[in-house]
DNA sequence: GTCTATAGGCTGATAGAC
DNA sequence: GTCTATCAGCCTATAGAC
């Protein structure tokens, strides 16, 4: 059982070093199972590294859970700060926006149920790095729609309920495909599932369609 | 940071029996924690009661969140009935599911979160119940949805997608109300957070909008 | 950096008195 | 129906060998 190069157990695949497997690992089961639930042996068994090594790398669990966090606000760090600096028309932020978005849960699927955990915890712990990330990124999305407003782009709606459509919907969406992949297999949805693509391509015409000041002729 | 001392709780109100001060004490503890982190002695403890009677009484923790989620949805069970049978345009069946839905949350703030547990979740344990009565749910919506577009009054949208925007932003709006109200408290918030009717009436309108078939004026 | 072994704490369930 | 007492199992974290 000490036979490093041999058989049977899943030996975690050389070229990534042990922390991304963790990450990788942590992230999968924290999505799937919950923080409370996934413990750290199984994440560890998961990874294919011994279990103290989570203590060694994170400083424990918890120190896992945020590394992944910050580690998924980290891919969008670029897209958002040229967004933040966009002066473009405030409809075509809006699209950047819902298309960042969408590129976090295809960077990697488990990330949107992440969010969404993280949004219903109850705070307490550590969750105040978590809380400061989505403030953040609230506020890039709150100042798109206050300024097409203000431009007479977009109607005047409350800010908080543009945003409960447009990102709860689309945290709804993504951290459901797993769902819905697994009853079209069964057969038990009467319909294909759509592509995320067709989601953000829907999602981006609704807003567009649905916001802007409907002066004059809307299209299609 | 553990909670041994934190919280002092209070013993149970008298005229509520055994079974509901556990379903309500549950409801909440689920629906704050999670299912794994929450434990039946907090549980009872909330309750004002003695940690046996969960097993008592729902045959263990697992049982205890099937019945929560039972009488969740025994709630909507008329208002749904009336649904399935309605005739009405399928824009007015759209209004009703939206505040059949809203109804839920209002009669209990906690619903909604578990909702949103019980679809993230990995099924396994025994959530075939739960799966059930979120596919029932789904299904009235598909046929609303299918029904609006073949009488051509809704446009051709797949329902899926259409399903996202509506079922996934409402659950977003009522599993954030309490973190909405928590920053809003703290004037970490830039703005007054909406009320749960101003969030209905936006979304109604919003599908109402953004749904039927642009043949003619659009009102508004 | 990685692993084994173990400590120490908590959890869910239940047997049995009242 | 309710409660006390108890138990076996599992969890995270850590000390120390390699």
């Amino acid at each position: 059982m000490k036979d490093p190069a041999k058989k049977g157990f899943k030996r975690r695949r050389d070229p990534i070093g042990t922390r991304q497997a963790l990450l990788d690992a942590g992230r999968r089961l924290f999505a799937e199972r919950g923080f409370a639930a996934a413990t750290i042996e199984q994440i560890a068994g998961l990874a294919g590294v011994n279990k103290a090594l989570i203590a060694y790398h994170f400083g424990g669990k918890r120190g896992l859970q945020e590394a992944i966090h910050a580690a998924a606000f980290a891919l969008l760090a670029p897209r958002l700060d040229e967004l933040r600096r966009s002066q473009a028309p405030a409809t075509e932020r809006l699209r950047e926006f819902i298309s960042i978005f969408a590129s976090l849960a295809e960077a990697n699927p488990q990330y949107p149920v992440m969010i969404l955990r993280g949004l219903i915890e109850d705070e307490a712990e550590s969750h105040e790095a978590f809380a400061m990330r989505v403030l953040e990124l609230n506020q890039i999305l709150t100042d798109i729609l206050l300024d097409g407003q203000s431009s007479g782009l977009l109607r005047p709606v409350h800010p908080l309920l543009t945003q409960a459509s447009i990102v709860g919907s689309m945290l709804f969406f993504f951290a459901t495909t797993a769902a819905r992949d697994r009853l079209a297999a069964t057969g038990a949805l009467p319909l294909r599932p759509p592509t995320a693509g067709d989601f953000v391509r829907h999602l981006q015409d609704l807003v567009t369609e649905g916001l802007v000041e409907s002066d004059g002729a809307r299209r299609r």
